[in-house]
RNA sequence: UGGGCUGUCGCCAAGAGGUAAGGCACGGGACUUUGACUCCCGCAUUCCGCUGGUUCGAAUCCAGCCAGCCCAA
């Protein structure tokens, strides 16, 4: 076992759900000294301490509670915002997780002098060659390594993910023979800081205005306004309010503001280009065939990979449907993360 | 103000005497630690431009009117 597991002391994340509190759960029954922290993200967290205080208890553990607003609201939620006015795609949990999360998380368990960090995600790690990589978890239809793969290795290579090996229904079946109270809590969740999962009203609430403009209907026609570019993403159906006889998808959307439609099937791509990258390694991996996800609950898809003058470039093997710039593209091999980056454009057709 | 055509749910559109298909859009739900996709349910209960008439019974037949389009002027 790793070296820094010696003292069996663990600072859990604990956001009083189901999967942190089974974790902590598990990490105790194997003898660690478990310590919890509660992280409050956003307004919308404050709800969600009476849970995690009640599963702390329940645990027998000490919680502390770190109050991550101030930075989570820079760093998270307002490039959230500006990233959708942009029209682009953002996807929140992939900046969260490696600058304000496991970034808060490992900052309180130095400051306690505490080795290990510990979190209820699923997903594992691997140790290859002095680097530690993530790895899908063994319940690959709640593998979550995918929001995790911009976690730097001074992060993993303190993590345990105890979670990684099990089922979902397995955890609530563990919660549920420890008596836990989390045991029933209901684990759909959309955007955390986001209340009532109504991602347009919390950008507008805030402020922020994008480009007007129109939808533009397969054949050139202008199909109508619309209402301002931060309220689609690419691969979008419902919503649009427009009737063009048979669904109609959001197959491009334009900085100057308009919105190009496509019939089903046109919003598949053939590749991507990526920008922002961040390699386990270091350093991109060599150009050739991997496997790669383009959103978090997907099977990872067959792939040709190469970087070229500096630019990431993904070709799929086959057409993959909707990427959207903004959202992540995540390389895998053999189930290890390699890294990723943020998807800049599809490519419609194209060979290297 | 001569001739022709059309008028069914927000849009498109079946229907051609027997008691309002379908698609799109929309609403709700499920799924989901991002956005999406997908799936499920709902969506003109007397109403088919309006007013009368024929008929046991009409959106479907008849008459008049109204509206829109087209061709002539």
């Amino acid at each position: 076992m790793h070296s820094n597991f010696a003292d069996k002391k663990i600072l859990v994340g604990l956001s009083g759900g189901v999967d942190s509190a089974t974790c902590v759960h598990l990490l105790t029954a194997a003898g660690f000294a478990v310590e919890g922290a509660f992280i409050c993200f956003s307004p919308a967290h404050h709800a969600m301490q009476p849970a995690a205080e009640t599963a702390a208890k329940e645990l027998g553990i000490p919680l502390h509670i770190i109050n991550a607003e101030e930075l989570f609201d820079e760093t998270v939620a307002l490039p959230f915002c500006r990233t959708y006015c942009a029209g682009k795609t953002p996807n929140p949990c992939i900046l969260c997780n490696p600058l304000v999360k496991f970034n808060l998380l490992a900052q309180k368990a130095t400051e306690l002098g505490i080795a290990c960090i510990a979190t209820g995600h699923y997903a594992r790690t691997v140790t290859k060659k002095g680097t530690v990589y993530l790895r899908t978890a063994a319940s690959t239809s709640r593998d979550q390594s995918y929001m995790l793969y911009r976690l730097p290795q001074s992060i993993l290579e303190r993590l345990v993910l105890p979670l990684g090996e099990h089922e979902k229904s397995n955890v609530r079946h563990i919660a549920e023979a420890a008596a836990l109270s989390a045991a029933a809590a209901p684990d759909s969740q959309e955007i955390c800081f986001v209340p009532e999962g109504d991602y347009a009203a919390y950008v507008e609430g805030r402020g922020f205005k994008s480009p007007a403009g129109n939808f533009i209907a397969p054949n050139g026609t202008v199909a109508g306004p619309h209402k301002g570019l931060l309220h689609y993403t690419v691969g979008q159906r419902r919503g649009l309010g427009v009737a063009l006889g048979k669904p109609a998808f959001v197959k491009e959307i334009s900085p100057n503001g308009d919105i190009y439609l496509g019939f089903g099937g046109e919003e598949f791509a053939a590749g991507i280009e990526l920008e922002d990258t961040f390699w386990a390694e270091g350093k991109p991996p060599e150009n050739g065939t991997y496997t790669v996800k383009i959103r978090s609950m997907a099977a990872p898809a067959a792939c040709a990979f190469q970087v070229q003058n500096g630019k990431a470039t993904v070709l799929f093997a086959a057409p993959q449907r909707a990427p959207a710039p903004g959202q992540s593209a995540v390389l895998y091999s053999g189930g290890l993360v390699l890294g990723g980056g943020f998807i800049t454009k599809n490519i419609r057709t194209a060979h290297f």
